[in-house]
DNA sequence: TGTACATCAGTGAACGCGCGTTCACTGATGTAC
DNA sequence: TGTACATCAGTGAACGCGCGTTCACTGATGTAC
């Protein structure tokens, strides 16, 4: 057994790697979930993908582009994930819309990295070729996913007719708001500390009630 | 006029400094606001001082206690912008509430870096001498304000009567989330993107509606 | 008021590090004939 | 089915960079007597 193959259990190395951009990518996620993105550089990734660290310039223009991928496959992630939990949530649209709210802040406890790595700052500047960023595309759609809820909400009329898109965006500012201040820290010292679940269900019943009245 | 004596006005340049300590936080803020945290390093904060490189080592125990300062300093401008607009702001308790909000938010726009540098990821982890982290003894300064704000709110019966925290949570998180979100760009293709008083005006009433009737 | 001396707060050279990126190269693959 | 050749996707050496940190040093300051 020579060293190169004792690395690849199903198929001997090749000089060719067959699909290295996408091995690259999850050696990316790996890294970003280990240790966050500060943790994510070309050398790494290459290490982790065993290749020479000039191998990722044939997939990612530069670190940046790498960077950016990284985000836009994170971001499907999470569109799923919430997806996910609308779908499978059972009770009014209204409660429904409260456990969307939920998996959010869940999915940001759990997956602190990925979820800090959507939000790097400058992440949205890359000169995409067209004019819109993948990357704000990627959101959009997630965006997209709490649209439909409140639409869901409005039909039945428990939330008031109208643009559905302001009455999203406030949703999202709050379930947002409360999964980055919980991330931060911020609110370890609170006696309210029930981190998670209960503190999503308190903030999202205010944020209900006041969806509800217009 | 020497080249020492001209890069300063009121006094020759000294051996011993003075006040380096001071002069090395103000030079740290200065390149928070040009470049952001990201461009806060030991050498650079020395550089703008006009100082050796290993000058800072006699005021910082290393670079992470420096960037906690620094932090520290801006949640300092942050509670004391928050509680000016509190103090100054016309109307019911609950009209001010929301004056207190729409001021978050503009901080956040109008201090971008600052406000980035109060929220860095892992700043709470230092293992401060006592127990608490100095900024996380900062942030909940800040905090208090927004807390204070609901107990004038309850008072008059505007709120509903308990433990305000809950209530300030919310509203916190209501407020954080859009900042945060404005700040990321995650807002930029919508039509309704009128940045800062409008976004946080319409959030705000949302939130206040809710606050109101438990 | 003067002097000796400890302490403080600077300096500048040096260390090692990992990084992004470029370059000339080479092995593997696919296609035209 | 062969063969020539263009193209693709790797390799490994090398570059320059700024950084955090340490170290021996030195000038300035303050205090005891």
């Amino acid at each position: 057994m020579t060293g190169a193959a004792s690395h690849h259990r199903t198929a001997a190395r090749r000089y060719h790697h067959g699909d290295l951009h996408r091995v690259l990518l999850e050696a990316g996620m790996e890294l970003v979930r280990e240790g966050g993105t500060e943790a994510v550089s070309l050398r790494a990734v290459a290490r982790r993908a065993e290749v020479s660290h000039a191998a990722p310039y044939h997939h990612f223009r530069d670190k940046a582009a790498l960077v950016e991928a990284l985000a836009v496959e994170a971001f499907r992630i999470f569109t799923r994930t919430l997806r996910g939990s609308w779908e499978s949530a059972d009770g009014s649209p209204l409660e429904r819309l409260g456990a969307l709210g939920t998996a959010y802040v869940r999915f940001a406890l759990d997956h602190p990295f990925e979820f800090r790595l959507m939000h790097l700052p400058g992440l949205r500047q890359m000169p995409a070729a067209g004019g819109a960023s993948p990357v704000s595309g990627a959101s959009a759609e997630a965006f997209g996913v709490l649209v439909d809820a409140i639409k869901a909400c409005q039909e039945p009329g428990l939330i008031p007719e109208g643009d559905p898109e302001p009455f999203a965006l406030t949703a999202w500012s709050t379930v947002h708001g409360l999964a980055v201040l919980l991330l931060d820290g911020l609110l370890d010292g609170y006696p309210f500390e029930a981190q998670g679940g209960e503190l999503a269900g308190l903030v999202t019943r205010t944020l209900g009630r006041g969806l509800m009245s217009r």
